[in-house]
Parts: structure tokens; sequence; C-alpha cells
DNA sequence: ATAATTATTGACACCGGTGACAATTGGCGT
DNA sequence: ACGCCAATTGTCACCGGTGTCAATAATTAT
């Protein structure tokens, strides 16, 4: 005890004060500068920023509280240049769904705002020759800390080889686990497909159309092979001239839903494999003068806010995006940690039922 | 000449194939290794890659014929650390319109996307108190090249100020001038809203409602200004009683949507000041049985998906979100020059009429 | 031919952190 | 009092670039 205090220890808070007073300049603090006004070694004051547990308590205390006074933050680029490695999650992309886009984007950057890390978004192109160099290019110059994929480039396995072959970590969120478990949000769109052949099972409806998504999008094979699970659980199939391909955008849905009305005989409901294109079949109804869900249940599949701009209100399968945001970037966090990741890695899809589904005509009238 | 090659002039091609030879480890080259290859020193390499005029035309293809065969990729991190600024542009926004900001962001990429440069994404909530203290610590910490503001954030003249502040180069993305010329992009939403009030004008109406946009919101008051200037030029006034403030959300479209069904006498036309809540109000129409156009024209603000979702599609200002996107990052980026900026800094809003108004009923029963 | 300029290039410190390893300190056993 | 060990802290090189200013080569002036 003498011996410490003959050794003239720091007064940490004095230290604060003291370059409060003298850096009237506005210069930020670095590492330096901390350990100076502490007395200790940089080395030391890195200890403390890292969670060092090789250092003296009352130390780390007098140095954290320093640190506060004086307001100083790591330079995350110095810190990235020695660690070799950025503070930084990327985010890979080709969906053009905005609601998407923006949803997952929240709920991943709910999870980076508390801890340091910023978000840097990447939307590309999987069909550009230049895509997997592109996005190489990107994690490697760019020293990803790590990187969540959304679909469909989360399905392409050229880009997964990329990461590990950088050594990049990386979150991979698709309808089904299409790698380790610790690397996948599964969003279990099969399951999603099922629930919607359910509730228009129930409601009566036995001639059911599909529209199908995008055929590089491997959710619009599993919503659509989920759909046609659960028809046949009543015994219901779907002949082939009620499959109808789309590509998942609002266009296709608006042609297609002109087609649907052609078929004879007419189907009563249609499962289209996305809100956009079952808004695009409403438009078709509305433009031929029809009036859904009287002449045709529709039901879609996301639960994005169009979804309920649209009139009839979609009945839909919500996938909760910004949950799914968030579970990813949770998962990639701790993805370097040894304990074993045991937070959840799936989302359950849910029907919405709203105002686009009813009893078929036919059964109202055979009542 | 003859002591040129005598000084053991170095064979460039030859050194980039002798690198690839024995680099099977993989690592990615650094300007070390390119200066040493090259037999130059390091300084010399950075002067190649910085464009600096100093140095020989015949060293400098020598040099960048090598960098691109090693592939080499400056460390935007090393760069950023001894520039003291990092290779960083930000968004900083609290719009919740996921259709804007995801436009928004892809004009800004379609920019940055050959520059190096990378976006990272920050919302934002103005509302909160440690606001400007958030936003503050974010741009210095990471340094940023620049900022790119969105409104409402864009109005935030203590955002601005920090900015300035802090040093960091920023455009704002305004409905009027904020700022000096070169940190704006304006968006001429008063002039859009008068577009919006003389086609309802011609098409008829005369008892005319408007559904204003969130306070807070700059763009809310110049809309409905400029509007009621449109109908000012035609002789028509929007009574108070006609004037409904929203928040531009769907929602409160849909509840206002109910309340002009109950005004007396009902007005022929409803000016919605963004396409969200002019989607509400459709929607309202619908719950009431009532079909618009006929029963109540509507024009929206934006042009954004939703306008195409709705039935009937809506008739509406168009705002080039990319484009202002693309304009804000082609500015930001030549912001430090030293030549005036000259590039357009505004954007024109223009009508987009599609089936949401139509003459009003009692012209048509005049007739 | 020699001095004075100008064009090119290099040496070296530094940006703000981290890793590897050495050094110092205090407590304990004997 | 002395040796040993764990706890704590410091030293120094390095991450991959850039700024400053000196050094050297090439040209031009005298």
């Amino acid at each position: 005890m003498g011996r410490n205090s003959k050794k003239s220890k720091t007064d940490f808070a004095a230290a604060g004060r003291h370059w409060l007073e003298n850096n009237q300049d506005g210069r930020k603090p670095t590492i330096n500068d901390v350990a100076e006004l502490a007395g200790v070694s940089k080395k030391t004051v890195s200890r403390v920023i890292n969670d060092s547990p090789l250092v003296n308590e009352a130390t780390r205390t007098g140095i954290q509280g320093l640190i506060r006074d004086i307001g100083y933050r790591p330079d995350p680029q110095a810190r990235g240049l020695a660690f070799r490695r950025s503070y930084m999650v990327g985010m890979i992309y080709d969906n053009p769904t905005p609601q998407y886009v923006v949803s997952i984007q929240l709920g991943i950057l709910d999870v980076l705002r508390s801890t340091g890390f910023e978000l840097v978004v990447h939307p590309c192109d999987r069909k550009s020759d230049t895509f997997i160099e592109d996005a190489r290019k990107f994690i490697e110059v760019q020293k990803l800390y790590g990187v969540i994929l959304t679909p469909s480039v989360s399905e392409d396995e050229r880009l997964a080889e990329v990461l590990r072959d950088v050594g990049c970590a990386y979150i991979r969120i698709a309808s089904i686990a299409l790698d380790m478990e610790r690397r996948m949000i599964v969003t279990n769109d099969r399951m999603g497909g099922r629930e919607a052949a359910r509730h228009l099972a129930k409601l009566g409806h036995k001639r059911i159309a599909v529209i199908a998504g995008r055929r590089s999008f491997r959710s619009s094979h599993e919503r659509r092979a989920g759909f046609e699970d659960g028809l046949a659980e009543f015994g219901i199939t779907v002949p082939p001239e009620y499959v109808l391909q789309g590509d998942y955008t609002f266009e296709s849905g608006v042609a297609l839903g002109a087609e649907i009305l052609d078929l004879d005989p007419p189907p009563t409901a249609v499962f289209a494999s996305n809100d956009e294109m079952a808004a695009g079949v409403l438009q078709a109804l509305h433009v031929a003068g029809q009036t859904p869900p009287d002449a045709l249940s529709v039901v879609g599949f996301d639960d994005f806010e169009t979804a309920t701009r649209v009139w009839p209100r979609l009945t839909t399968v919500r996938t909760p995006a910004r949950e799914i945001g968030t579970l990813a970037a949770q998962r990639l966090l701790e993805f370097n940690n040894e304990s074993p990741t045991d937070g959840p890695n799936k989302t359950i899809p849910r029907l919405i039922e709203r105002d686009s589904t009813r009893i078929p005509q036919e059964a109202l009238r055979r009542k």
C-alpha cells in the first residue's frame, strides 16, 4: 500500500479533467493519449478495450473511466488494419423486393447497432458474368467481418465457396438448409405453403391453381411443394394446366391472372407464391371487371406491405423478415465463438387471414 | 537510352509472372510486394495508385500493368488510416417507406459501384434524445468520406451543423434549398403539388379535399402549398374543413378516407400527399362499398410501387427517387473538387395519369 | 563544360491500433 | 533471505498505406 502510493499512482479522474481542459482544439483522443494520461503503455489500454482478462481490476476500471470521461473511441480502421479484418458486416442480395430488403436490413441493424459494427449493403446481379469475381473482390478488399446472404444469392454455392475460401464468416438465409446448421437461417417456406393449402382446402376449394415463382429461387419450389403437400392431405391435386409459371413480379401476376380467367373449368382459388404476384392477380380480376374474392380466392405469400394495400386485402403467409435479419445478425456475430451456437435458426411461417379468400361460390349455391 | 538499359530496367511483365508462380499460398499482394517486384520504392507505387503526376510515364504504365497482372488492390483501411478518412459513404435516414429507402440506395450505389466506395446505411430516429450524439459518433468514428441525408433528417439543422463541424462532406436531399447549392438536391415538391392541382382542376373538380403529410416533414408543407397554388390558378380554394392532417402512413389514409366520406358537401376529389395515404383512401372507399374513381378521384404523390398495386391504379406525381440518389452520390464524390460543381442538383416531379382520377360525376350529370 | 533547374524517386516517420514475447512486481514456500 | 510462479505491464515490430522532405537523374541555361 505504502509502496503503491509512493509509486505516484495515477489519478484517472484528474487526468481526464486535465485533458478536457487542454484540448480546446477538439482533437479526437487516440489510444496514445489515453495511455499517456493513464500513465500506462498503450498495450495496456488496448487490453482494456478488448476486455482482456490480463489486466488488474483497479487499472481496468480507472482506464475505463478515463476513456469514458474524455470520450475516447478506438479507430475501427486502425484496429482493423492490425487485426486484418474490418468491423463491417456485408449484406449481399439480389432480391428486387424493397419490402424484403429493408426489413432484413432493419433486422440486422437491430443487432449491430449496439455492437459497433456497421452494415455495408451490396446489391448485385447473380446473372452477371462477373458476379462471383465482384463479390470476392468486395469481400476481400473490405476484409468483411462477416456476410449475410439473402435469397437468391444465398443459394449460390460458388459464392459460399468463395466465402469459405477467403475465411469470411457468413450466414445464409434460405428456405431450406443448404449448409452447416450454424451457417443457416431456414425460413421453412414449405411449411408456409402447406398452411396456405390447408386454408383453401378447409374453405371448400377443390379446383385450385398455382402460380409458381421464379425458377432460380429455391423458395419457389418449396412454396409450391408445400402447397401441394397440404392439398394432398385433403385428397386434392393440382392438374398440370392449373400450374402457371410466374417470376415473382407483379407484372407476371397480372398476366397470369388474366390467363386464369380463361381456364376451363375455372379454378375457384389461386395460390400465388408471393404477394406481388397475388396483387397482380387481383389487378387482373379488377381489369376484367370481376370482384375477388367472389370470383376467385387468392392467397399470397410473404405478408409484405403490399398485402394490406390491395383490395381485397390479401390472405397470405407471413415471412417474418425483420426477425430473420435479426437472427442472421445474431448468429453471425457469435459465429466465431467457440461455444456451440444455440440460438434459434429457423422461423415459422404463419397464415394471416384477410379478405381475399372465401368459401367458393359453388359451395354457396349448393347450400 | 544506352544508359537506361544498362540500369537494369525492370521487366514488369516478367515480374508479374514470377509473382503468380511463386504465390501458391494465395496471399493477397500488398504495396510492398508491388514495389519489390517493380524494383521501386513503395512511395512510387503509392503515387501511381493515386494518379500523382510526379511519375515517369514509363514507370507508371509498367507499374499499372504489374498491378493488373498480380491483382493488387490497395487496402482501404490502411489507406484510410494514413489519409485520416475512410472510403465509405453513409446514408442517414429516418424515412419509413421501404420503396423510397431502397430506391435511393440503389441510385447511390449506381454511382459508387465503379468508384471503390462502399455504402454504409444508418437508419435512425430523429425523435430520439441521443439522435445527434449517435449520428456524430457514427460519422466521427467511421471517418466517413461523406454522408447523404434524406428527408426528414436532411432537414435537421443540428445534424448539418455537426457535419460541418466534423468537416465531413454531405449532401441534403430535400424539397427546397435549405443549404448552399452544392450541398443540396432539391426535389421541387411544390411544383409537383401544382401539377396535381392542375390535373384535377382541368378535369373539372371544384370541391377538393387535401390530406397533408406529417408536419415534421418539409415536403408535407411544400406539396400542400404547391397544390393550393395550382388550384388558385383556376380560382379554386380549399376550405379549412377540407384539409385533413395525416402522417404519411397508410393507416392515416384509411382513417381520413373514412372521414372524407362524411364531409358535407362531399368533395369530388382528394389530393393525398403521398401514395401510402392515397392507397389508404382507396381502401376506405372500398370498405365503404364505394367505387373510386366514380365516387371520388384520388391523387397521390411519389409514384412508388404501391401506386400501381392498388385498384384503381393511382394517378400520382412521380418523384424520381433512384435518380435523386444518383445525383446525390455524384455531387458528393465531386464535392471536394476545386472545380465548381455544375451537374444538375434538382429533379422535376411529373404527373403520371392512371385510373384513380376522372371527370366528376356532377359534371357528367350536367352534360 | 559547369551551374542551375526541373523531373523522378527514395528514406523515414507516422496514422492508431494489435501480436509476440520480455520484463517487472508481489506473494509464497522453504 | 532466496528461488519460483503467477499476475501484470511494457517493448518493439508490424499491419499497409501516405506525407514530408531530401536525394538523385535528366535538362536547360550560361
